[in-house]
DNA sequence: TCAAAAGTGTTATCCTTACACCCATGT
DNA sequence: ACATGGGTGTAAGGATAACACTTTTGA
């Protein structure tokens, strides 16, 4: 068996914030459908993958990186290529990265999506997405049933069916891939599922990518609603001095649900993770708020929690 | 820039139990510390990572491999590479599987070593190891104050000073890591580290791996203990029926910690994992035990949540 | 003085924890 | 009958969820 060259593409799903809006960075090409950014690894050139990753993305996009965090290696040519495409890529690495969208050039800013356009049915700040009952549903079930394994109806159920959305919020990637093999979204298409539902009528769902882009996206997200709850991640968003409403705000935005605010700044407070300044914000239309900064170092001491996030507003 | 070939190797951290007793399937070559199991992902051959990693598993183990997950892709081949040694990989996909032990062959068998050898630290089933409080506390405490950044002796304190190892079992690739970096596993000798301790006459923790497996042994241990909590995983080490002894053992193997007998029942019986069958168990010395089967068809239906642990024993 | 957003106090409920006891079998 | 492990009921305590109200500013 012959020895065979493999290029390793890393991508990244780099999420930032901006006014209450939960972005993602994406690229665009005339005519193609938007791209997360991504770069080739050289191990001559950089030791980690990190590094090389650090490296191109502040040469493409002039942007800082602050948390990154390794999400999935794909080795699947199969699945997810453009067919006659070429799909350079036998490998590719995601990862997830936060920044402050804030903090950037307002020109690189121009390429800040934001992340439920692709996603429309993981948005919950509003109650439940009408999508979800006027499209999705029907639509999944039908094909569950045509599907015969009983298996599958369940698996509708237990994604989508639910109510209110229990905490069940972080499975982000079970449900885009359950939409993919139901043939629900353009990438199913494109990539030539047998099961595609190729109604030209029907609009597809959401905003699609390139590539597997979107998978690696609703897997950034999944990833980063579940670490929310163990770990204060959610400071990476965050400018250095911020409000406890914005502060609720930007976990709404990426947990996708309305919390309880009275709750939430009890759960805040009691995890210590912030600390009160004597600064106060007066542009937020009524009574002057706060300003709080990350309190790293008494974080640092503690196991390092998370926000619990307690039920819904 | 000149493309370059990289091959990829896929390393698996194959799980199991026998009689209580938490395993990992590992290679031994005369001379050599021991390795896990890994072989070059062929895409020419296979598709995806996941099948090449089952067929050369069962290849070379006659092993069939229940549940699979991948961990962590490493391109990193300055820190964990034999200096003098030929590395051919440049980039390592790491894998963790469950399998049954009772259910292999005995030959294969034969290369099942006890985990807790290589991570001693980790076993709390008996109350708080001795090892931590003779040997591991006082070196990493002597080691951070000669750094001198506060932070290390905070991160000391969080991950090696609890009394009573809060819930932060998941934390076994942090102990490593911090291990790894204050010199005192046998690693980091050999990577040649220039904190390590090279006393000679400390031992160094544990057995150590070639390669960077004991840190893939030690990722593939924490993400399991985290599953544990909100997967269903735990059954993939067990036999198709069981009893709740049984069961109750093997949690306390992987998690590392004695549970208490009462609330682990309740909590088992109230997730709806598992299903009364009309056989009991009479070869256990006291009353005979009732034997269960994991109600793989009612999980399906529910949010397939794993077992909330309670506290301790 | 009113709109708009910030900020606080208190109770009902459920889940977790911890405790002590009974049951069925083999020897 | 007794040793051994299997199996259960219940009450205390703490965390969560849900409630309504007061405060401070700008217009």
């Amino acid at each position: 068996m012959t020895e065979r060259a493999i290029s390793i593409g890393l991508t990244a799903a780099i999420i930032a914030m901006r006014e209450n809006v939960p972005l993602i960075l994406t690229q665009h090409e005339a005519g193609k459908a938007a791209a997360l950014p991504s770069g080739q690894f050289n191990p001559l050139l950089h030791r980690t993958f990190e590094i090389g990753l650090r490296d191109w993305v502040s040469e493409q996009t002039d942007m800082r990186l602050g948390y990154v965090e390794q999400l999935y290696t794909f080795g699947d040519r199969g699945r997810h290529a453009m067919p006659g495409d070429v799909d350079p890529h036998v490998v590719s690495v995601g990862y997830l990265a936060l920044t402050q969208a804030e903090a950037n050039p307002p020109q690189t800013q121009a390429d800040f999506a934001e992340i439920y356009l692709f996603l429309p049915w993981e948005d919950w700040r509003n109650g439940r997405p009408a999508i979800i009952d006027e499209q999705i549903l029907p639509r999944l079930q039908g094909w569950a049933k045509k599907q015969g394994a009983s298996g599958k109806s369940d698996r509708v159920q237990r994604l989508f069916g639910s109510a209110s959305g229990g905490s069940d919020e972080e499975f982000v990637l079970e449900r885009y891939e359950l939409l993919y093999e139901a043939g629900l979204v353009e990438e199913a298409r494109r990539d030539g599922r047998e099961n595609a539902q190729s109604d030209t009528i029907t609009p597809a769902l959401g905003q699609s990518m390139q590539f597997d882009h979107r998978r690696i996206l609703a897997t950034a997200l999944g990833r980063l609603r579940a670490k929310l709850k163990y770990r204060p991640v959610i400071f990476e968003l965050m400018p250095e001095l911020f409000t406890l409403t914005a502060l609720q705000r930007t976990v709404e935005a990426i947990s996708g649900r309305a919390l309880h605010k009275q709750n939430f700044r009890r759960l805040v407070s009691a995890s210590h993770a912030v600390e009160e300044t004597n600064a106060v914000l007066t542009t937020t239309g009524g009574r002057p708020a706060s300003l709080y900064r990350f309190a790293r170092e008494v974080i640092d001491l503690r196991a390092a929690v998370g926000l619990r996030l307690g039920r819904r507003g």
